[in-house]
DNA sequence: ATCCTGCAATTTTTT
DNA sequence: ATTGCAGGAT
């Protein structure tokens, strides 16, 4: 943890001590806010005499609800039993469970994660004739995702849809509540939405959570969207007791419907609002600070704040050029290896960030050859695995005989001679006769087009899901899945897949092992606390939404130790004694799709910002001059946040021998920063002229294909430059384009 | 119904 | 480069 005064600083003391009424907490980074929110649960719960069950607080990841559980804990030296503390999500799940009847829902509703509402999309629309490889789920997803964050109803939203993949999306949407609650399943916009419209129409069930909860909470309150900002407005607006914390400048959740403006608004929506803000850093060195401040500077929608540190000095930020991302890696885990041997900090005090999931393998391969322990947070999780989600669907179904989701991923799994077309047939007749599919399957007698060995294929496996469920229902997790295992000879069926099914068992071993400990623990709570009610429904309900909303950043704990690999997202909010960011290029690290969003490239800098405020005592920004993309090579330059980096703080470091080096950093991104367009891309030279286009909204252009047409908007930048252009031929439409490919032309250049 | 082969898209970040 | 998917063979 960060080097902390003993005692608290005046700012601190008095958000910790502020009283009854309104608090906003502008927080810098490693100003000490987590100690502020953990400090001021337990003065509330020991000076203020207000009962853990009383309080509601929202942290930003599981993880992060349980460490602040252990040290308001370790303060009070003694659990506090009772106490709301989680996600939005987690917390919202556990209300909802237990007011899911006047909603239409039976309390052991099912959560899906992505996944699960990504195949639940694609069943709708081929449900309805609408074929996925023209819509694909994954888009048509996520369009009604971004409804559902902006609080759109299905109306509201199908009444602004334009493009014919919107029209479709919105008839997606409005057919997926219903389709939802007959399945008795909730997705994570839902576990927001639902207990909105509960307070809606039942203000008694809002009067009630209103009176209960005196003290509201939440972290990063930079990264709540409409949805849980209301939430939590409502919650707080009997007791006005709302603390908020949070850091305008490390809002990096835009793209998932997060608003900072939020911040900004909160002053305004609760009068008398007292504001503290926590400016001084006791995290990093002067250092460090400047190379962020530096970069965070660039930034125009800023509230402002200035922070300090009394750690004067400290080593320089060592910027690295690489040749390639391999040298890059291999440069670094050299690095780490002679820190660890020079110094006594451990790997564990190590951190490589970076901005993509994919740039983990080179330095995976790089730490591994050279013996150096690493752990990869967060990259597949776990709970993605297939035999994993297979058995936890087989929980699901016994828990929720109604989730359909679950019903196809394990109905021919193993084989039981029931393939798509059978299939198909069963999930007609459950559309037909709006029944579960569970229970069309045990009635499968009922349909006349089936063979009678499928029939009876179809009688057995619901068969076995009832006779699981009957016996099994109620027990814990654990054993559970292991009658699921011995029922369905899933051991075998694995052991058939040969090699990888070996690594496939361990796994399932691995989560029986994971069930049965987290049994113990939930016992345990369930038993000591006084308030059952809070530790709702049967141990398998629990455990599954326990599974269902651990984030891979949540897992990731375990025996494995080592320098943390981990993508600057899942950064926020730890820190290490030695950073490095790693991928500093333009495209790259902006991103050069994010930063072609509206605001995005500020998001992108936040991004950084969170990055570089990560290390306590030494830190690494590198970039490798080409990097393989989407399995080609690229040539690369310099990010523009280096350049924002004041030079007396760098120390420059290269990979490469003095003669083959090129000019420094800081020149080339001055360079770089001139021409129009930061990479190189021959094959988008040789398609489009040598000057590299830039167009603008309301221009002309021509297309080989497409003829001509108007530009409508330009997103993007360098290889992922997209415009959006209107076509005159009505059949065409609107397009959008990459100008590295498309091969457009100006009309007039063309006339 | 299942297996195999070749093609396509994929990579932004996550509850 | 890897992974999922469609289409065809068995």
């Amino acid at each position: 943890m960060t080097a902390l005064p003993p005692s608290l600083n005046p700012a601190q003391r008095a958000a910790v001590e502020h009283p009854d009424g309104p608090l906003l907490v502008l927080a810098g980074a490693g100003s000490g806010k987590t100690r502020v929110l953990t400090m001021r649960i337990a003065h509330l719960i020991t000076r203020r005499g207000v009962p853990p069950e009383r309080i509601f607080a929202v942290t930003f990841t599981n993880k992060a609800a349980g460490e602040m559980r252990a040290r308001v804990a370790t303060l009070l030296g003694a659990d506090p039993r009772g106490l709301w503390i989680g996600t939005f999500h987690s917390l919202a799940a556990r209300l909802l469970r237990r007011e899911a009847a006047l909603l239409g829902f039976a309390p052991n509703f099912t959560i899906y994660d992505a996944d699960d509402s990504e195949s639940f999309v694609k069943r709708l629309l081929e449900q309805r004739g609408h074929s996925p490889k023209a819509y694909p789920p994954r888009t048509v997803h996520g369009l009604i995702s971004g409804a559902k964050n902006r609080m759109l109803e299905p109306e509201e939203y199908a009444a602004a849809a334009e493009s014919p993949l919107e029209r479709v999306a919105a008839e997606i949407f409005q057919a997926s509540g219903p389709a939802l609650k007959q399945a008795n399943a909730m997705d994570f916009d839902d576990l927001l939405l639902h207990p909105l419209t509960l307070f809606k129409e039942h203000p008694e069930r809002l009067a009630y959570w209103q009176r209960r909860f005196q003290h509201v909470l939440v972290d990063e309150f930079q990264d709540t969207n409409a949805a849980q900002y209301r939430l939590v407005k409502q919650l707080a607006t009997q007791h006005q007791n709302l603390c908020v914390v949070g850091d305008d400048d490390q809002a990096i959740y835009g793209w998932r419907g997060a608003d900072v403006r939020h911040m900004l608004a909160f002053q305004d929506d609760f009068r008398g609002t007292t504001l503290v803000r926590l400016e001084q850093n006791y995290r990093s060195t002067q250092v460090i600070l400047d190379a962020a401040n530096g970069v965070i500077a660039e930034n125009r929608e800023r509230l402002g704040k200035t922070l300090f540190t009394a750690r004067r000095g400290g080593d320089p930020v060592i910027l690295l050029t690489a040749a390639d991302e391999r040298d890059e890696a291999e440069w670094l885990a050299r690095e780490f290896a002679d820190l660890a041997a020079a110094s006594d900090i451990p790997y564990e005090g190590m951190a490589v960030l970076y901005r993509t999931n994919a740039q983990s393998r080179p330095l995976e391969e790089a730490f591994r050859f050279r013996g150096i322990p690493y752990r990869l947070v967060g990259a597949l999780s776990f709970y993605e695995r297939r035999e994993v989600k297979d058995l936890l669907a087989y929980l699901r179904i016994i828990a929720n005989p109604k989730d359909d989701g679950a019903f196809l991923r394990i109905v021919n799994v193993p084989r039981r001679g029931l393939g798509d077309a059978s299939v198909s047939l069963l999930a007609q007749a459950g559309a037909k006769w709006r029944l579960p599919l569970l229970e069309v399957a045990r009635g499968a007698d009922r349909i006349p087009e089936l063979r009678p060995n499928v029939k009876e294929a179809f009688q057995n496996i619901a068969a076995l899901l009832d006779r699981l469920g009957e016996t099994w229902g109620r027990a814990d997790p654990a054993t559970v899945l292991e009658q699921v295992i011995a029922a369905t000879g899933y051991e075998s069926y694995l052991a058939e897949e040969g090699l990888e099914g070996v690594e496939r068992l361990e796994n399932v071993r691995e989560l029986v092992a994971g069930a049965a400990a987290w049994s113990e623990v939930a016992d345990a709570t369930v038993a000591t606390g006084e308030e059952t009610a809070d530790a709702e429904g049967p141990l398998l309900e629990r455990y599954l939404t326990q599974a269902a909303l651990l984030s891979p950043a949540d897992a990731g704990e375990g025996a494995a130790d080592g320098v943390t690999l981990l993508t600057a997202h899942m950064a926020k909010g730890l820190e290490w004694p030695i950073v490095a960011v790693a991928g500093l290029e333009e495209g790259l690290f902006p991103l050069g799709r994010a930063a072609g969003e509206r605001g995005g490239l500020e998001e992108e800098r936040r991004l950084c910002y969170v990055g570089l405020t990560r290390a306590r005592e030494k830190l690494y920004l590198s970039w490798a001059r080409t990097r393989y993309r989407y399995g080609r090579l690229d040539l690369s330059e310099p990010s523009r946040f280096l350049e924002a980096i004041p030079p007396h703080v760098l120390a420059e470091r290269s990979t490469t021998p003095s003669w083959d080096r090129g000019p420094r950093v800081r020149e080339r991104v001055a360079r770089a920063r001139r021409a129009p367009v930061a990479e190189i891309d021959f094959e988008a030279i040789e398609e489009t002229s040598q000057d590299a286009p830039r167009y603008a909204a309301g221009e002309r252009v021509r297309h080989r294909k497409f003829g001509g047409g108007v530009v409508r908007a330009v997103s993007g930048m360098g290889r992922d430059l997209k415009v959006t252009v209107e076509f005159d031929d009505v059949t065409v439409g609107t397009k959008q384009l990459l100008v590295a490919y498309a091969g457009l032309e100006r009309e007039w250049e063309s006339a």
